[in-house]
DNA sequence: CGCTGGGCTGCATACGTATACTTGTCAACG
DNA sequence: CGTTGACAAGTATACGTATGCAGCCCAGCG
């Protein structure tokens, strides 16, 4: 086993203290230019490199951030990650991804061992209580993309409200009156605020939505999948689907194409994310645009605010969203 | 802000010294029951976390493997890295996962700064001297998925060859004369050895690819589609596209689709890898399947050996692969 | 009743870096 | 020529946990 070259090391042979060599190496005032020099030349020399623990241990920072996130084999939450870890980069801070998988949900123990300078949540339910752990705590953190109840933290999110209703207002004008909705978990308040704004712009014009086809179901390809199926062995299927999300909406085509259905000629299909598969040719899927560019920056402001101690009210922010239309929609077959 | 709880407060509380906290909450050997239960007791009651940097810097060790990857936005990886993190957190392994963004090759100050007990390597390239690096320093490291010139460290990987070889076998066997290969790059194992068992198993059968249809671009959707734009415009376009990998694959039929081109009738599309969106009924990609279970398994036998310091001479193990028959291969039009 | 040994527990210290405090040096200034 | 102060570098110590070692207590044994 190699052994580790410590600070004292290098102190040792640029021949000086182990302080100087902390010092020299970060730049701190307070070290002349020639000291500086020997000391970077004994550090290059011996392959230094500092021990992130003992740092983290004795300034009690990591500058590590965690992102607690669904399965990255969820094509969402890599795009969700993807941004934030850019953007924490260019602040100097590390990224750790923690996957909340199958459900059972991360407890405060794992993000408040001191690993972490803070937290951003992207998977959280609405009455999730880890926010509140967290705050005991004292570690800082902010939710992404999702919402709780009673705001306990910094929360950013996008539009929802307003995607659905440019939604309604699409399918409204394109004449569908035979409309399914699947959407996601209730426990998330991205499930539930997108159906609720659906059923209501949908109400408001005078279209509003049936019961029977009205569902739940995960944020996956195969939930949307399943669900579509029953959908269209229906005896009256819906001539349009609007899904939770992106993802849910491939599911949806997929079903329509084992059903032999045309889209948008027999089906219209709608998305909700436009995540980058959504605009692929082969998929062209007529979606709502969120910028997750924008609800990354704001997330990471939020929670550099919180780290940074500026406590107050828990604000929180929304990020406007766009409809896009490609080509899976169409006024329904006469 | 929050005062951090530390063994000692616990300690206090239950009346014993910090070195019995600590042996007591990891249930060595020399406690007795009833100081246990005290301990136990009063760290619930303080809400103690153990600061893990402590630990780390104590024991040298963090339980934390980095995972090296591409960006997570590209669909194969996280099909990869989630298999290594939950066969190693089986092993109370934590990962993390560093992104190798802009193909700007992460140093070895990041991996070797005492963070990461062990390192996985999933985006290196043929003649990278990370590796190299990464033992001079003394890390623990393997190579999933790809492959070094000179062997340096355990390494697995998939038949690559015999992937190639299975697909020549069918496109020889549909009868295919004019066949494109768009392959990943050269710098990497993957790339290489794809693309040249790919072209000895057509040579071997007597249908040689031709220069002009043969091209190398990236892993991904946007590199697939540009270049199968390329070769749809030809005036003797393709009856055959064989793809390095599934998101390149994904870019074809996207260009296939834009050109009027009918799957499989006009044009047959092969991938490699078998990603979850290949099996989609809306895409339903003829491909080879590899698991990444076992690969991930693998690697994680690797790693855990090296670890352990059994040391010798560096093995590669390759994880046999399928040929997956779907919907996107025909028999040329006539 | 003294001796031995095993089971608990406490004491001291290591891990590697950062930082408050102290010392020393030298130039500027009165 | 003594005083002041800025600056450089060294000394001592903190951060929180783990662990080698010593001490204590008590049961078992002769």
């Amino acid at each position: 086993m190699v052994k580790k070259v410590t600070s004292f090391d290098v102190a040792r042979r640029a021949g000086v203290s182990q302080p100087t060599v902390s010092r020299a190496l970060r730049n701190l005032p307070g070290t002349s230019p020639e000291t500086r020099r020997k000391v970077r030349q004994a550090a290059e020399d011996l392959s230094y490199i500092p021990s992130d623990s003992a740092r983290a241990l004795s300034t009690r920072s990591t500058r590590r951030i965690a992102v607690v996130s669904e399965e990255l084999t969820n094509p969402y939450y890599p795009q969700l990650v993807e941004p934030l870890r850019r953007l924490l980069a260019e602040r100097d801070l590390r990224t750790v991804v923690i996957t909340d998988s199958e459900h059972r949900s991360i407890g405060p123990e794992v993000l408040a061992d001191g690993s972490y300078d803070g937290v951003v949540l992207t998977t959280t339910g609405r009455q999730s209580r880890l926010p509140r752990d967290l705050t005991e705590l004292g570690v800082a953190h902010v939710l992404a993309n999702r919402v709780l109840d009673v705001a306990e933290c910094p929360s950013c999110s996008v539009d929802n409200a307003g995607g659905a209703e440019a939604i309604s207002e699409l399918l409204a004008d394109l004449g569908h009156c035979s409309v399914a909705s699947i959407q996601g978990p209730l426990t998330t308040s991205t499930g539930r605020e997108r159906a609720a704004a659906l059923a209501e712009g949908m109400r408001r014009r005078g279209v509003p939505l049936r019961r029977e086809l009205t569902r739940r179901t995960d944020f996956s390809h195969d939930a949307g999948h399943r669900v579509a199926r029953e959908l269209f062995a229906l005896p009256h299927p819906p001539t349009a689907v609007v899904c939770g999300n992106d993802v849910v909406a491939l599911g949806v085509l997929s079903a329509a194409r084992e059903h032999g259905l045309n889209v948008p000629g027999d089906v219209t299909v709608i998305g909700f994310d436009d995540i980058p598969m959504a605009g692929w040719p082969l998929v062209d899927l007529t979606t709502v645009h969120c910028d997750l560019e924008s609800l990354a920056a704001a997330a990471v402001d939020l929670l550099l605010d919180e780290i940074a101690g500026h406590r107050g009210d828990p604000v929180t922010q929304i990020v406007p969203v766009s409809m896009v239309l490609r080509r899976t929609h169409a006024p329904p077959r006469a």
